[in-house]
RNA sequence: GCCGGAGUAGCUCAGUCGGUUAGAGCAGGGGAAUCAUAAUCCCAAGGUCGGGGGUUCGAGUCCCUCCUCCGGCACCA
């Protein structure tokens, strides 16, 4: 055993143009779950997430709202910082890429970037329109070179700009990619990087010099740095001012795992450890790349079909756990899915409700009427044990490959067997006769100790919950090295077990 | 167009290196039990594994081809 190890984790930051949806909470929930985990294995975890507040697209709509930038990004900024505890987040720190303290130290890293010569002066070629006073991409003109926004003609024009070397950095990143394997995942999304990266890589403007809403570039103050540039190093500046007492910088970096949607997986995978290496700066461990929520009918969400799972609704009409655990239930990470209030609903009952709620409930009750609330102290049923024998080591082996829905599917399996069990054994029967005691002994402390031991387990996906049950059975202790059923008789006789409520409520 | 992924039970999906009768959950059908939130458990049923061709003693799995769906093909974030 080696000692504690450092983990350094992050979401991608929030565009705080528009209101947080589903799709942040998805990515902040999966993260977090993953976050506990590592905390569960006594690893030292910093759990990162954000908002990224720079670009045009802030200041365009900040204008139509009569707002300057800032006071825009302000106003919406409070909004992702509200969804944290909303969703039971357990980040470490929120950085908001207005925070003076990051804006320096992007100069600080990129200054180096140039000091290091991979940054020129050249010149952007592109489609502008007057009335935007922008370039526009190719893939979103109109037909006959026509602005999108206001279908009138383009003009061809020019602009000097920075330009960052990425072409540089072809070969760097080949051997990055040849060398680790798990760098991207999962190995779809690797491909993705790859066939990119394989297409050849082209120098890429660094600056925007008709925009001032961005942080300037310290050698050419007439310009911005381009959103992306800024807002990826988000991972690496925090660490220097996220606690005042200690720059965290060394114990944290490089970071061990990017968590992030598939539609910026080229800025993550190509853009951001090239920017590293320019910098001399030790790239991140790994990117997980996860899906998109689609709606119930496998469409895209969208309010005009009026397909959207509204997040604040499941919480507010089945609890944060819920939705926390459906999202990672339903819909393998990694993978699209199709999610809806239908089928959250329906997860609900049958899982939360019927199979674990009510495993805790009926455990719960057989002790307090059977044997006054005590947990007998004798050695769990060997079968049980032998059945979860392991099970603590291949969810941490899946979750070191981020697999947390598979990991769950492992835990669920076990939450059905402790069902069955009490099937098997019938304590009801048992109790009628005095002779059975020991059985029925054994019977409760295998249950008891199976449900303690699945509990522990289920904490980073449902930790309300899991520290209700876990505080009526008298074991508070969520560390990892505790899912495993005690042998020799756990905390037996000196728990007094409290009645318990259902934890997960019926609705309606 | 080029590249990649996918298509398995009514639904969502698993299926390792080619190897016994293709599995699970949900939904629907039948039954048992009464500790429990009427919650649980058991049983049965349900599949030309997208179509066609090939390799092989043997193909959901490998090869070819066709169909359908999805994604990527750079400076919108």
């Amino acid at each position: 055993m080696s000692g504690v190890m450092s983990y350094f984790i992050t979401t991608a930051i929030a565009y705080v143009n528009g209101p947080p949806h589903l799709g942040h909470a998805y990515e902040e929930i999966a993260t977090d779950v993953i976050a506990r985990h590592m905390r569960q294995r006594g690893e030292d975890v910093f759990f990162l997430t954000g908002t990224d507040e720079h670009g045009e697209p802030v200041a365009d709509t900040a204008k139509a709202h009569g707002l300057d930038p800032q006071a825009w990004a302000d106003q919406n900024a409070q909004r992702f910082i509200a969804l944290m505890p909303q969703l039971n987040i357990s980040n470490d720190f929120f950085i908001r890429t207005t925070d003076p303290r990051h804006k320096a130290k992007v100069q600080d890293v990129l200054q180096r970037v140039y000091d290091n010569g991979h940054v020129y002066q050249g010149l952007y070629e592109g489609w502008y329109c007057p009335r935007c006073a922008d370039f526009k991409v190719e893939n979103e003109i109109l037909d006959g070179n026509r602005c999108p926004i206001h279908e009138i003609a383009l003009t061809r024009e020019t602009e000097e700009n920075w330009f960052f070397r990425l072409s540089a950095f072809q070969a760097p990143l080949e051997e990055l990619f040849a060398a680790n394997r798990d760098f991207v995942m999962p190995a779809r999304a690797m491909n993705e990087a790859e066939a990119f990266l394989g297409s050849g890589l082209q120098d890429v403007s660094l600056s925007r010099g008709k925009l001032s809403w961005g942080v300037s570039v310290p050698w050419d103050p007439s310009h911005v740095f381009y959103v992306w540039f800024d807002a990826l190093l988000n991972y690496y500046t925090a660490l220097s001012f996220a606690n005042p007492e200690e720059d965290y910088t060394d114990r944290y970096w490089p970071a061990n795992l990017h968590v992030i949607g598939k539609d910026i997986l080229k800025f993550h995978t190509i853009f951001w450890p090239a920017m590293l290496m320019a910098a001399d700066l030790p790239v991140p461990q790994r990117v997980f790349v996860h899906g998109f929520l689609l709606a119930e009918d496998g469409r895209k969400m969208s309010k005009s079909l009026g397909n959207v799972l509204d997040p604040f609704e499941v919480i507010e009409q089945l609890g944060t756990d819920a939705l926390r655990f459906y999202l990672l239930r339903e819909v393998q990470f990694g993978q699209d899915g199709n999610v809806g209030l239908a089928g959250c609903r329906a997860r609900y009952e049958s899982e939360l409700a019927n199979e674990y709620g009510n495993l805790a409930s009926r455990t719960v009750a057989m002790l307090r009427r059977y044997r006054a609330g005590n947990v007998p102290a004798v050695a769990p049923d060997p079968e049980i044990v032998a059945q979860f024998d392991g099970l603590a080591e291949q969810v941490s082996a899946l979750f070191d490959r981020a697999d947390c829905t598979q990991a769950l599917e492992l835990i669920w399996q076990r939450v059905r067997r402790l069902n069955r069990y009490v099937e098997e054994r019938q304590p009801w029967q048992l109790a009628k006769d005095d002779s059975q005691a020991a059985a029925l002994d054994q019977t409760l402390t295998s249950l008891y100790e199976g449900l303690r031991v699945l509990s522990v387990l289920l904490d980073p996906y449902i930790p309300q919950s899991v520290e209700r049950l876990l505080a009526v059975l008298g074991a508070p202790d969520t560390a990892l090295g505790a899912a495993r059923l005690a042998a020799a008789g756990p905390l037996a006789g000196g728990v007094d077990l409290p009645e318990l409520s259902p934890l997960f409520p019926k609705r309606d």
